[in-house]
DNA sequence: GATGAATGAGTCTTCATTCAT
DNA sequence: GATGAATGAAGACTCATTCAT
């Protein structure tokens, strides 16, 4: 456990200076200045840089992926909506308070390490999965309209993504946004996510 | 002019390379090899790395917003949604014809320099606002649903960037896609965006 | 008592490892993994690396001293070449049930500390002053020919080493050599020291 | 031819400092220090430090080999045994002219590279399957003595590096050996090889 | 006596940039 | 304009040794 402490301890100051710095930038150097440690007790911990960065990463995918519960139908399941809500909520509320987190995901863990790299994409792929396999199953329950199910994913996908990139922007310092904002959020998107943004008379092409 | 030819013919290079290793593996002397020249010239046309890399960001992003025409109403202009459909569809052609352009705007162009940063985030505030203000126009028309359309801004941008990054994922090649994908792409996104994936019935909570 | 078991059994664990890896590429971890002892417990029994190797050097050095016993004339004795075939065959013997310590001697325990090498470079000077020795006392009695006696006791001395060198080159293993071998192979250096290659025909000159 | 002059001074120039420090206490520091050059200028010229060495080495072992020339016969050719003489004279004075090769070969060379290793145990190997080639030669024409001529191989090969080795040690400084000592070590050499030690009497067993 | 976490000096290697030719 | 040899700052990683528990 005292190892693990140590090893948790540093993870967070390198956290911070990954956000600020990106990979690249930032170098052992830093991480040990902050951390209090001599160069050599750095590597007692973390095979490398790359590594510790590695565990950061892994961590925060799995944080989230631990936020999205599967959709549940049956009697005494909250409606599908509210369990979309849910997760929505649940993964706004984490990213916004790890903002640190989100911005190494969105800034620096992309581009600069195969391997990395491919985690990142499965990690992408495995939410489309199950964004998609919600929407198939909503659609054989005549609550999803038929279509290109895969490209609805991704699109729902993205525009999370951008939002909460777009929340985290906004909301730089680290106090947890106010409860309110993170709700209005949710709605927002879940509203754009279930009906669009066209009024039937758009959609009806009455436009002139 | 000779000299703007070479610039362009390096530039070109250089894309490649970036494209495949990012801007951090991708060394001065990749690229002068690539290129034909000596390490001398190199800095005979450009300042130093990073100005290559920004030159290439610019053309990339000034290309893309040169895609994005905005929406016009009037006697004589064709329907709102025909002109949107439009520019999706230059967008994702323009794209999946210059995947190596995406490549590295989404892998390599983040996270190691604040001024590109900085850069690539006006281009996404740009395109945010101009999507937004056509939003509210249409709430003024009455063909969008009023909401809070900052976020349903950023929600569209998301899906989009979403789609053609997995779409460039999975064509990997450089041949142009067939046009009918990405037709269908343009209107599976378009659908999404406009109706949203909810039934009738999902909405009216109507599930169990 | 209890410590000199201790130590031993650690010299015997590093030795394995020098003779496989060399000085410089074995490190104090290798050894305490090996010996199963902690990294302060090493250094509770030595001084540090360089110490445990010279001790190890040391000791083989001394067993093949050992095992070099002064030719002793006089009634009783047996005769000259009968005692020099004797130490030729315990040092043989001993070298190739103990390859590992050769390949120390000959591979790893040279040029990389002044005080080690002298140590080997006093060692080789005893060996071949031992050699002059019994040579000079040889001419004093008649049984062996005068000549530059320094330069012949380094040729003994030459010949012996390479042979050794090479025989446990061709037996890897640890399995002891087979008697005959280590037989022939004396009796051949032997053949060589004695009466040269020449034959009579070639020392004079007839060869056309 | 420029930068092959270059490469060939630093070469100078470490071989030195290998000679005086080895291998693993030289550091890259120490040579370009010596040859005045930059830290980068080094790398230009050669991979790494074991690459220099490497290099070194294989001149070294080169110019001996080219100094020994095969045994001929037939009419016109010196007699064999000048041959063989003309051969150690040649090596021997090489040897002394370049004792800091002589040095690394002796004492840096081995044991901290499975590649040179390998190489130097080649060099040994060819050069002892030369002298049995040459002894084999030597029975089938009378002139010598059958028997293990591999053993007789490996003895004079023994016998002459060790005289080199001795000789090398006794006369650090770089101005070149008297002709005469050359030349006495050399016949020296000869009669132990051609002749051995024994005299008849003690070849007889008369000793007592 | 034993442990093993912590140390930090030491070294190699890379690479963007300069500048004399 | 073009060249490419030279530069040297910067950075990652190793490992023998110490010392508080």
């Amino acid at each position: 456990m005292e190892r693990e402490q140590r090893r948790t301890q540093v993870l967070e100051y390198a956290q911070r200076i990954f956000a600020r710095k990106g990979f690249h930038d930032t170098n052992v150097a830093d991480i040990i200045a902050e951390a209090g440690i001599a160069r050599g007790t750095f590597y007692l911990y973390f095979e490398n840089k790359r590594e510790l960065f590695e565990t950061l990463l892994d961590q925060a995918l799995g944080d989230i992926e631990t936020r999205i519960l599967r959709v549940r139908r049956g009697p005494g399941q909250p409606p599908a909506i509210a369990q979309v809500r849910a997760n929505l909520q649940r993964v706004f509320e984490y990213m916004l308070a790890h903002s640190e987190l989100l911005d190494i995901l969105l800034h620096h863990a992309s581009g600069f390490d195969p391997v990395l790299d491919e985690k990142l994409a499965q990690f992408s792929a495995r939410l489309t999965a199950d964004i998609e396999r919600a929407l198939s199953l909503g659609v054989d329950m005549g609550l999803v309209r038929p279509g290109n199910l895969s490209v609805a994913a991704l699109c729902i996908l993205g525009a999370v993504r951008e939002v909460i990139a777009s929340a985290v922007r906004t909301s730089p310092g680290n106090e947890p946004r106010r409860a309110p904002a993170v709700d209005e959020l949710v709605e927002s998107v879940l509203a754009v996510g279930l009906r669009g943004v066209a009024t039937a008379r758009l959609l009806a092409g009455e436009e002139g």
